[in-house]
Formats: structure tokens, sequence, C-alpha cells
DNA sequence: GCCATTCATCAATGAATCTTGATGTGGATG
DNA sequence: CATCCACATCAAGATTCATTGATGAATGGC
């Protein structure tokens, strides 16, 4: 039987939830191209530029993006080693076969 | 450019969202070896009654559960295809090696 | 130093979500 | 039919989150 401990599952929580916001999916969905200064994802993406920062600032501590500062401007991008991170807590949702595709305990 | 469309996107959220919880996530954890009662489930997981019956909706709602009646009891098991969805859509999310590792655009 | 630009942070509001306890529903049993 | 059991749903309160607008901090140009 699978079982995380307590401390991944909320850090897993929290990856997810870091997911769990369209506008934040649209920057890691810029991000996938590269590294991007926060000023064109201004533009990118209609938002505020509070808000942006918010956002980004939810998925950094997520862990899921990086940032550089260079003069006046900041560069965020996406963190490799944490969507790998990802993949591998995806692939252990997964359903192991070894189970009974139905349940054979009974409940009475 | 990897450009989902917008419904794509509201799904990708809605799903994140439905693993962005500790208790749900658990729940998985029990279903990856299997279907499971909830009368199992309940005892399994320290929740009480109606809040495991909340998850569990949320969870079927994005499409990650199903369940099946029998008799009086319910059994939930995961949808392979939905975690088969998820680990493509993690894939989409990864850094395309293209893009250049520091931007070589300028701001100013 | 002074001002403009880029981005972060703060406080306040509203919306969405979680949680609890009570009630409802459908199946099984007698 | 009456009752019990497994589970779902509902209403209400608590908490968390997203969004806005204003202010703050750091950088660079003058």
């Amino acid at each position: 039987m699978l079982f995380l401990m307590p401390k991944d599952l909320t850090r897993a929580a929290r990856w997810f939830h870091a997911l769990s916001d369209e506008t934040r999916l649209q920057i890691i969905e810029r991000l996938s191209d590269g590294e991007q200064c926060v000023c064109d994802l201004t533009d990118m993406l209609a938002t505020t530029q509070s808000l942006l920062s918010f956002h980004l600032k939810t998925l950094k501590e997520a862990g899921i993006l990086t940032d550089r500062r260079e003069g006046r401007w900041v560069y965020y991008s996406l963190s490799p080693e944490a969507i790998e991170e990802l993949e591998r807590l995806i692939g252990s949702l997964k359903p192991r076969g070894r189970g009974p595709r139905v349940s054979l305990k009974r409940c009475d």
C-alpha cells in the first residue's frame, strides 16, 4: 500500500493548490517557452500588475517557479525539478493493477 | 508555443483543485489499492461521514473517481483514464528545452 | 539628490471553500 | 409497513483565497 508521509501529503496538496488557478496555469504555459520578465507577462495575461505578482508569488512559494533579478527587471522561469517531482507524484496516484478491479471484501 | 484552449485550462484548474486537499489525496492513496466502500474509508481516514461524502463528491465531480452502488453500500474507485489525463497534463507543463535558458529579450 | 520605472507588499472587500450537525433518501430486514 | 443502516444533502458558520487599489522598495537615469 502506498503511504505518503504526512509532510509529503501537505506538500503535494500545496503544489496542486498552486496549480488550481487558471491564471497561474497560463503563467506556466507562457514560461514553458522559456524565461519571461514580469512586464511581458503583464502584457500577455491581461491582469493587473499587483494580481500577477500575487500569482507569481504563489507559484514561487510552491517551488514551481524561480526568479532572477536583472537590473530593474525580474525574470521568472519554471523549475524543471518541480515539474519532474509532480510527474512522479501523479505516477504514484495511479491505481496499482494489483487490487481486484471489484472489491472482494463484503461490508456486511 | 503551447496554447491550451480556455476550456482545457478550466478543466485542468478544476482537476488540480480537486487534488489540492490532504484528505482527498488520502482518499486517492487508499483507492490506489483498489475499490473501497465508504464505510471502510470512514474508518481509515478519521473524518466524519458527512465530510468524507463531501470530499468524495468533489473528486467524483472532477472525474477522478467513479462510484458503484451495491445494496446499501457504495464503492468508490479511481478512474484510470483521469490519472492518465493528469499525467499528460503535467507533461505539457514541462519546460521545452527550445527556449533559451536565459531570456535573450531585453526589457529596455 | 530627485524622479520615473519595475515589481512587491499591504489592507480591505467579496467570493469560494471547508467543516459541522441535522435532516433526507434509498435499500435491506423483519 | 416500520425500522435500521449506509450514504447523500442541506443550511449555517468558519476559514481560506482571489481581487482591487494604494503604498513601499529597489534600480537606473538625469
